[in-house]
DNA sequence: GTCGAGTGGTTGCATTATGAAACCATTTAC
DNA sequence: GTAAATGGTTTCATAATGCAACCACTCGAC
């Protein structure tokens, strides 16, 4: 039988949050809300993909929890797709993959979209990770242990 | 027909990311690539999915430099696959995809494993998103706008 | 050298997911 | 009241996934 293995139970964070958040539509769709997308019509033009896969989709986002139904924002009889906290904390991760995308998958001049600091509009920095005493770690830096909790 | 629509030409760095890495075994092999895995045998036991899977896999990975093939490190006649700095760059996405999985995808007591400093042994920090100037961003601080380059 | 185990795959076939198009029930605009 | 827009569901063909069997090459022991 060739059921999609699941990743579900493995002790690592990073297989679940690849099973979760791990898809191509998925994450269009989370990178979409970010961006101001909430109604169904708004996502299927944006990614023009088909509705069936759409709405597969935008239910699993629902019941993980990372996005909520709410009435929608117009007035109307129809409810919006907004991101609930667990669904914002994925900024960081599109951040992650926009940086490698802009460093590794464009070639020099081509047209591409940079991210800025809404305030003063500059292109923001790159992502840093810090030590617990505040040093900068770069790959090769960092290990993975067994949690003593 | 119902071929897997590519978004490989899109400008959005995040799609042509997502389009490379975007996959659930994709991810998980290259996360095993950084915690030392090197050798076909090595990814397979670890991670459990069907070997010609695993060959497909591999080979995009070589085709899109991330993962490269050179002669074994314990002097036998069979090839290593080791990260490229391509490769190597991906790590910052996988610290988020980590550090996501740890706050949203775990129970408390639930065991898992942690990223610490190599060095001290401490756990890392979160990771940072700042603004030309410094300022620490969070969800919402920022926006895309078209590349001026 | 040569026999068997281990490594690194490929091939075939069943099952599942994906995608295009058609269809349908509400809701809205006019 | 009627037409169009919205938000889906259904149907069916095609592509991807996964298991198992198979195969070529390498290595170590003898």
């Amino acid at each position: 039988m060739a059921k999609r293995t699941s990743l579900k139970d493995s002790t690592c964070p990073v297989a679940r949050s690849v099973e979760v958040i791990g898809d191509c539509w998925t994450m269009m769709i989370i990178r979409d809300a970010m961006l101001g997308a909430r109604r169904f019509g708004e996502f299927q033009k944006s990614l023009g993909l088909a509705k069936n896969i759409l709405a597969v989709r935008l239910k699993a986002l629902v019941e993980d929890g990372i996005l909520k139904l709410e009435p929608a924002a117009d007035g109307s009889a129809y409810q919006d797709y907004v991101l609930t906290a667990k669904g914002q904390a994925v900024h960081p991760i599109m951040v992650a993959l926009r940086q490698w995308g802009e460093d590794y998958a464009f070639k020099p001049g081509e047209p591409t979209t940079i991210m800025v600091d809404r305030k003063t509009g500059k292109q923001i920095k790159k992502l840093e990770l810090h030590a617990a005493d505040g040093t900068l770690l770069g790959y090769g830096d960092t290990t993975i242990v067994p949690s003593t909790a």
